[in-house]
RNA sequence: GGUCCCAUAGCUCAGCUGGUUAGAGCAUCGUGUUGAUAACGCGAGGGUCGUUGGUUCAAGUCCAACUGGGACCA
């Protein structure tokens, strides 16, 4: 019976599964590398190779991880398993950024929600809790992502030694005479005297005050009127008016002298309309048109304060409202103090903490102390403010407005804008922007772009504003004398420095000045002083902008500078940048030799993830397809670009990744029975089409290889996906099936064979292994053992090496000729298919018809006996003719051995009275 | 609004320094097989290379503008 001839054959066997079931089976391979401590027997297998050190960007510690944590990871990882196969020693320290505001932020609403209020330090302490309990939950995602990492060693900013060198860091700008101290203007809250970030302000509808004032211009014999000139503007917040210091107009916007009888008005011509109309000057018309910028450093006076308002030009000057001229208070606009600085004006701001005027000596005397704070009522300010403007025939109109105002989150009263002291760096000074720049050239940048863009981001930066008046982050060891004015000191910082490193920031915010200076050498010029410590932190790039320092130089099998720096493109501006500062400053080059950058993930028609799909977890994925198919997908696509994620994508992901594990399947399953130090052969003795299936498998792995180096991961995606499926499944293993399942086991063709599968998996599987190490180290166990874990992973084999070897290019040649044929063979068949004369191509008989000169026939002729194989069918008859060659497909005949299926004409066919074919009747003997 | 980047079949990618009818894999459709079987084979269809101009004997490939998308900044 034909069932006892299924039982003769060899049919593949294994254990490995043809369901990955990766969301719930990876997890324990993971432990498993963990357990055998994977990452050090690396380390230590390549001890003595040259390093490749790429040095981790810490992502921040506030929440799951998201599939951009995972393109980044992930990216890091297929680059250091590559290196490390390839025999670099690569050590790899994961990090970790802690400080920073929105931690602070979530945690002050939990604790206001609660209805806490704590301490400095006792926040603080929230915070850093906080930070550990994401940093724990992140560190098990990105193992169980297939992260190898040095996760004992990890860094984190929190950490005093970090912090410490965070401070050095500092030290070094100061050593270099680079800090200062300038005012710039923050958000404030005036009931919480504190300064808000973006992320703590809620925007409200309010009602403020909107008012027309005229700046009276004393030149007027610059225009063609002999009428007084006033140059008018448009402002909601009238307390403002007494910081105003200038103008600002668009340079090249028209302006228009509006003639309303005894005055003469500037506004944008555009705007004449509604100015005359909103101001009620009915009798307005224009006399003269100027372009902005002729007004460029006209003198207007300030309408009750005698004080020149120069007029300024600004590009953000628009028509959309007002008079298109604006108000300028460099004390109180983002916009306003940029343009401040531009033309050197004081960054102006009379307003105290308390949010009331100061008696500074210019501020008229009705003022001093009135509150500037907003309301729907009465703001004492304001009416002060109008009723001056009002007196001085400078308030041409108010009236009420209604818009969408900041409100601090957590007193829910409108902010204002005000200028407060910060500290910053000079960038200019001592040709440290040049050096900056010259280091940028000393690095190669992929993609070479990314030079361009780094260099328009330390071009255009203005000096480094350092100081944050928040509480989760480092204090700037800066003291405060009695007049208020700040000293820092590098001396004095180190000696800071020293002390955190032993007992942690905390104690800036718990100890007494004393003993925080304690031991410490003072300044000459401290001497005498009261002086009490700051509140302010550090800008947060300065921390992670540390890193290099704190981990790089503080490591011993670390390099400084690293080989690589791989984050998204955002971090031009970001970490690459501060990172560059603060190396260039303090050790004069680059810290990195190499910077790589991939784009952000989007939805797969191009546009940004929305929220619901971007707050979906890393986990979600891993859980439902599995850390393979998700990095899998990363290395599928040019993450030099945008990175598409979408349900069809994750689908073709999935089909990808079943092509590649049954392949893995097929192969380890048709070695069940082979023994490659018994039974492999060398490859000079394969048969041909073996040593054709290593050609194209060295092909395979240079290419790889090249796109490895390259970090063109996607290649190495596409080759492996077409060589599984074209080389492997619809070829090789096709034509394979019939030797390896019906010839006698040690039948030489089957061993040769086998010999090649088992070159070929290893080769596979090991150019794979970076991107896909879970499910390469599952089929790399069960090739070895057929169990599901080895104490020898794959990761500690090295780069397949003996691929070059196996190169054949007259055979290479031969074969594409022949498999071009093949599929012209193949059209035919398809042709007797359809008419229903055959099934399987096994029943066809094949004459080919050619003449003796055509090279083609002389190459079918020399493979003559190969040609049933190659093409599958039972036979395939020569014949010498003239003219193109005819390819005649027939039925073919005689009988169908009922144990390999093929046909011979001799053979009896029947059920009853069954036969096999000689070369069966031998195997199972 | 500014700077930078991207744009080739449904999807993911090739297409080098411009040169014959633009390629691959997957997906789709049809079909075979049931000895890789929640697998595998065979065949077929599918793109005026975002749009519009320009340079050139010749452009997916160079230039410009525009459109759409993205990053950063404002």
């Amino acid at each position: 019976m034909a069932e006892n001839y299924k039982d003769t054959l060899k049919l593949p066997q294994t254990a490995f599964p043809m369901r990955a079931n990766l969301g719930k089976r990876e997890p324990a391979r993971a432990d498993h590398w963990e357990n055998i401590s994977l990452y050090e027997k690396i380390q230590e297998k390549n001890s003595d190779g040259p390093p490749f050190v790429l040095h981790d960007g810490p992502p921040f510690t506030n929440g799951d991880l998201h599939l951009g944590h995972a393109l980044n990871k992930t990216l890091k990882e297929i680059v250091l398993s590559y290196k490390a196969a390839k025999g670099y020693r690569t050590p790899y320290v994961p990090g970790w950024d802690c400080h920073g505001l929105p931690i602070e932020h979530k945690v002050s609403k939990e604790l206001q929600e609660a209805g806490k209020s704590l301490t400095t330090a006792e926040l603080r302490e929230k915070c850093d809790a906080f930070s550990e309990h994401w940093i724990d939950v992140q560190k098990r995602q990105f193992k169980r992502l297939g992260v190898l990492g040095d996760w004992d060693r990890e860094y984190k900013t929190k950490n005093p030694a970090y912090e410490a060198e965070i401070l050095r860091t500092l030290a070094s700008f100061v050593d270099e005479d680079l800090v200062y101290r300038s005012k710039k203007p923050v958000y404030w809250s005036i009931p919480c005297e504190t300064a808000l970030a973006e992320a703590e302000i809620e925007y409200k509808d309010h009602s403020s005050p909107s008012i027309w004032v005229a700046f009276d211009i004393p030149d007027t014999k610059r225009f063609t009127t002999n009428k007084p000139v006033s140059i008018v503007i448009w402002t909601t917040t009238p307390w403002t008016i007494p910081a105003n210091l200038a103008v600002a107009v668009h340079p090249r916007l028209e302006y228009a002298l509006v003639d309303a009888g005894e005055r003469v008005f500037i506004v944008a011509k555009e705007l004449v309309e509604t100015f005359v109309s909103d101001c009620g000057l009915e009798n307005g018309v224009v006399v003269e048109t100027v372009i902005g910028e002729s007004l460029e450093k006209v003198e207007s006076r300030h309408p009750f304060i005698d004080r020149a308002s120069p007029i300024v030009l600004a590009d953000y000057v628009t028509t959309e409202s007002g008079t298109g001229c604006v108000h300028t208070a460099p004390g109180h606009g983002l916009d306003d103090y940029l343009t401040g600085l531009k033309y050197g004006l004081d960054i102006y701001c009379p307003v105290n903490d308390k949010g009331v005027y100061d008696d500074d000596g210019q501020i008229p005397e009705f003022l001093i102390g009135e509150s500037v704070l907003e309301s729907d009522r009465w703001v004492p300010a304001n009416g002060k403010v109008l009723k001056a403007l009002s007196e001085s025939g400078a308030l041409l109109k108010k009236q009420k407005i209604t818009h969408s105002y900041p409100h601090c989150w957590r007193s829910k009263t409108p902010v204002v804008f005000r200028a407060v002291d910060q500290w910053f760096v000079a960038l200019d000074k001592n040709g440290k922007r040049n050096k900056a720049l010259e280091a940028i050239e000393s690095v190669n940048w992929i993609p070479d772009w990314g030079k361009n863009r780094i260099r328009g981001a330390v071009e255009a930066r203005p000096d480094w504003c350092i100081s944050r008046q928040r509480s989760w982050g480092v204090p700037i060891p800066a003291f405060y004398d009695d007049e208020g004015r700040g000293h820092l000191d590098t001396n004095v910082i180190r000696g800071i420095a020293d002390k955190i490193e032993r007992g942690g920031t905390n104690i800036w915010f718990t100890n007494e000045c004393e003993s925080l200076l304690e031991g410490i050498e003072l300044p000459d010029a401290w001497s005498g002083k009261t002086l009490t410590p700051g509140t302010d932190t550090l800008d947060v790039w300065i921390d992670s902008g540390s890193s290099h320092f704190a981990v790089l130089k503080e490591k011993d099998d670390l390099t400084w500078p690293c080989d690589l720096y791989l984050e998204g493109s955002d971090q031009h501006r970001g970490w690459f940048q501060s990172s560059l500062w603060t190396a260039v400053i303090r050790s004069g080059s680059a810290p990195y030799k190499n910077i790589l950058t991939h784009g952000f993930i989007v939805n797969q028609d191009g546009t940004k993830l929305s929220k619901s799909e971007g707050a979906m977890t890393l986990e979600h994925y891993m859980d439902k397809f599995g850390a393979d198919i998700v990095r899998l997908w990363i290395a599928s696509t040019d993450f030099r670009n945008d990175v598409p994620m979408g349900d069809e994508i994750l689908k073709t992901i999935g089909d990808a990744y079943r092509l590649i594990r049954n392949t893995y399947r097929f192969q380890i399953s048709n070695l069940f029975d082979f023994d490659f130090e018994k039974n492999g052969m060398p490859v000079q003795e394969l048969h041909a089409l073996d040593r054709w299936a290593l050609d194209k498998t060295a092909t395979l792995a240079s290419a790889c290889d090249l796109a490895y180096e390259r970090y063109e991961f996607h290649r190495v995606y596409q080759l492996c996906n077409q060589f599984c499926s074209v080389t492997l499944s619809a070829l090789y293993h096709d034509i394979l099936k019939d030797r390896l399942y019906t010839l006698a086991e040690n039948h030489p063709l089957r061993r040769s064979s086998q010999t090649a599968i088992y070159h070929i998996f290893r080769t596979l599987v090991r150019v794979l292994a970076p991107v896909l190490p879970f499910t390469s180290d599952e089929a790399w166990s069960y090739f070895i053992s057929n169990e599901d874990f080895i104490d020898e992973p794959l990761a500690l084999q090295e780069w397949p090496s003996d691929t070059t070897m196996w190169s054949d290019e007259t055979l290479s040649q031969e074969f594409t000729e022949l498999l071009a044929f093949r599929d012209l063979v193949n059209e035919k068949l398809e042709g007797l298919r359809k008419e229903g004369a055959i099934g399987r191509s096994l029943d066809a008989f094949i004459e080919l018809t050619g003449s003796d000169d055509d090279p083609t026939f002389q190459l079918l002729s020399k493979y003559h006996d190969f040609l049933e194989e190659l093409f599958i069918v039972s036979q395939v008859a020569l014949t010498s003719g003239s003219g193109e060659i005819a390819i005649q497909v027939t039925q073919a005949e005689g009988g169908r051995c009922p144990r390999c299926w093929r046909w011979f004409p001799d053979l009896q066919n029947g059920v009853e009275n069954e036969q096999l074919c000689p070369r069966c009747a031998e195997a199972i003997l």
